[in-house]
DNA sequence: ATCAACTTACTAACTCGTCAGTAAGTGTGG
DNA sequence: CCACACTTACTGACGAGTTAGTAAGTTGAT
């Protein structure tokens, strides 16, 4: 991040004049954004070009590159926008804690199943960002991270809400957390692919259910002999 | 066209002539898919160039494309040939019935952790299949489908076995499976990201025992009200 | 002698990014 | 209040690079 508005240049004794965006440059850097949402979403990152993006709002390529610098700081910019736009529309400007964090995701992923666009620009680049020296890699690691403390602490909570005496160290949350995130993740692909045959909404909320009653009834007790946590097999 | 000698090909009037390839060549596509395998997995489908699939196997891009033709159809083989690959790698021909193919597939996630290469592949692949006019789509769909019935199946197979009067029925299976299929692949995507931060094979064996009893014990009775499959809102 | 299995050479299409130029907007000194 | 200084927001042209695919020629196995 560098200087936007600051009162840092001054070389000389001279006259600094207009530094600052038009008034209906905003408006038009987030007309460029959703474009860009739109492009990466259907055609993926790589296969997805700026004069596509540029189209869509009227201008040239270069015109984009001229708000946003290069196409992989267009990526972050589209990331970060959606990450404010997501947390705005969000009455109250925080994450919900407790029980009610876990309602959230199922009103989420019922919404979800009226925007397929929007899944799809988060499952394309998700998807993507696995690969070696993606730009995306950064921020997409970092939202797994912020999401498992997030649904792990929310878990804690409920656990202490119904007074459950369950040994829940962070390993335990972390595994349930990250269970609940894939899980959302991977019926949106496979949802994405096949919408007549996957009910996404039901299947969240049937799994995260599942997942939360498995952990606060203590998993160690399991009825299922599929765990083998000891195993090592070194063969080739 | 007088093939005096062998009476063995005459298949129709005329185009056919003796076409076989070496004794070789065979071994020489595997060299090929397995080098694309590894340029897909590390740079993804889109980016991953074929004179970089060439050059691991000590040749020229053209020269791929004189054994597959174009790029599409090396990704559609590459993609039948690791279905072929693991099928025979199982022994016994056949995918695993009722219980064991939970333990076949806990076991999987447990080899995959040793075999990032292959996980990346295949996520990478996914991920992007999802974009509009994918040469992958169909293929991913397809598996998806079939990996949903087998462990629908499966699934009816082990509430059989313990005689649980639940009624399962097909929209229960399909989500249940579809379910534990996302947790998978979810499950991977992330610690492709960050393998530290997750346990690949002990959260999938968790998911999986979760999901697997929430729906033998009858996920109607949850001890969460988490789902409300009636509701419909039609907000912004 | 024929054909599979290549290579070399090439093309046409794309890509992102840079650059110079330009019209229009903005703040300020006078 | 207005002209000047300066910036923003572009366009259009172009460069350098990469790409998949083609066409024609070469070599060596059978």
């Amino acid at each position: 991040m560098e200087s936007t508005t600051a009162a840092e240049e001054r070389p000389a004794s001279g006259t600094a004049r207009a530094r600052r965006p038009r008034a209906a440059t905003a408006e038009r850097r987030e007309e460029i954004l959703s474009a860009a949402m739109r492009t990466f979403g259907s055609r993926g990152y790589h296969n997805g070009s700026l004069a596509e993006v540029a189209e869509q709002v009227g201008i040239t390529h270069a015109g984009v590159l001229h708000h946003f610098g290069s196409k992989d700081r267009l990526l972050i910019a589209v990331l970060e926008f959606r990450d404010r736009v997501d947390v705005e529309h969000l009455e109250g400007q925080h994450i919900p804690e407790g029980l009610e964090l876990f309602r959230h995701l199922v009103r989420t992923a019922r919404m979800n199943e009226d925007r397929p666009g929007i899944v799809q620009a988060y499952t394309a680049i998700t998807g993507e960002s696995v690969t070696d020296g993606h730009p995306a890699a950064d921020w997409v690691t970092e939202r797994f991270r912020v999401l498992r403390e997030s649904i792990g602490t929310a878990l804690s909570e409920v656990a202490a809400e119904r007074s459950v005496e369950v040994d829940l160290d962070r390993a335990t949350l972390d595994r349930a957390a990250s269970a609940i995130i894939g899980v959302m993740d991977g019926l949106q692909s496979q949802w994405l692919l096949d919408p007549e045959a996957v009910r996404l909404a039901d299947s969240t909320a049937f799994a995260i259910e599942a997942i939360m009653s498995a952990t606060l009834a203590g998993s160690a007790r399991a009825t299922l002999p599929l765990a083998q946590p000891e195993e090592h097999t070194g063969d080739s």
